[in-house]
DNA sequence: ATCCCGAGGG
DNA sequence: CCCTCTGGAT
């Protein structure tokens, strides 16, 4: 017996008054990780597993300046590179992931980071978080939705999901949400969840969204 | 103590 | 699902 009923989603039309809420407070909203080339966002992505930004980019020119390439890195050796990176935290498996994200470009892409969901998925350290920031700020695809701490925070806060699993929460997020916007969007929940809708203690009372936002002063 | 643009393995 | 890897800021 088939299910008779479906849940109703998410309301579109309040998903969409908060698109145009982010929209007006973030319009600059961009990725804050400092790189040149695919490469080099591929790499700084990888290393901002649970850290900020801001520390990643303490570490990656110093990382660059030696290592700034595939080629360059994939020669390099976990006791040059550790040094650099430790204060990134998990600093030897993100050495491990780096140089081997390197080796596999050089081995199977010609040194060039792919444009492919599939492709960026068989990279050592890679799976969909890392993966959509690559497609979407390195190469500007809509391929997926970034979803990271912040923007799994945001979106159960402000009910564009129910579930908790990312790969879910990314599921819903696309049927939610317009295609051509799902990187910018990305961008302006994150900035968002840094300026007020923090962890902890949301600012509610000075939220834009607040009267969209079914979880405003609740948290 | 809790959080930060996570991923991989059990 | 869970756990571990890890450091720095608040």
């Amino acid at each position: 017996m088939a299910r008779p009923v479906r849940v109703k989603k998410s309301d579109p039309t309040r998903a969409l008054a908060i698109v145009d809420g982010l929209e007006e407070l973030y319009p600059e909203a961009h990725c804050e990780l400092t790189f040149e080339s695919p490469f080099q966002l591929l790499i700084a992505t990888i290393l901002s597993a649970q850290t900020t930004d801001v520390r990643v980019n303490m570490v990656t020119p110093k990382l660059f300046a030696k290592y700034g390439t595939p080629a360059k890195l994939a020669a390099a050796t976990n006791k040059e590179i550790e040094p650099i990176i430790q204060s990134t935290g998990f600093f030897r498996n993100k050495a491990k992931n780096i140089l081997g994200a390197a080796r596999v470009l050089m081995d199977d892409f010609d040194g060039v980071v792919p444009r492919t969901m599939d492709e960026l998925l068989t990279l050592p350290g890679v799976a969909r978080k890392t993966a959509n920031v690559v497609l979407g700020s390195a190469y500007g695809l809509n391929e997926g939705f970034v979803v990271d701490t912040h923007v799994m925070r945001l979106s159960q806060r402000l009910r564009f999901t129910k579930q908790l699993e990312p790969v879910k929460i990314e599921r819903d997020l696309c049927e939610l949400l317009p295609r051509d916007k799902w990187t910018k969007l990305g961008h302006q929940l994150i900035w968002h969840g840094r300026r007020v809708c923090f962890a902890r203690k949301p600012a509610c009372h000075e939220c834009a969204l607040a009267p969209h936002c079914p979880s405003a002063g609740k948290v």
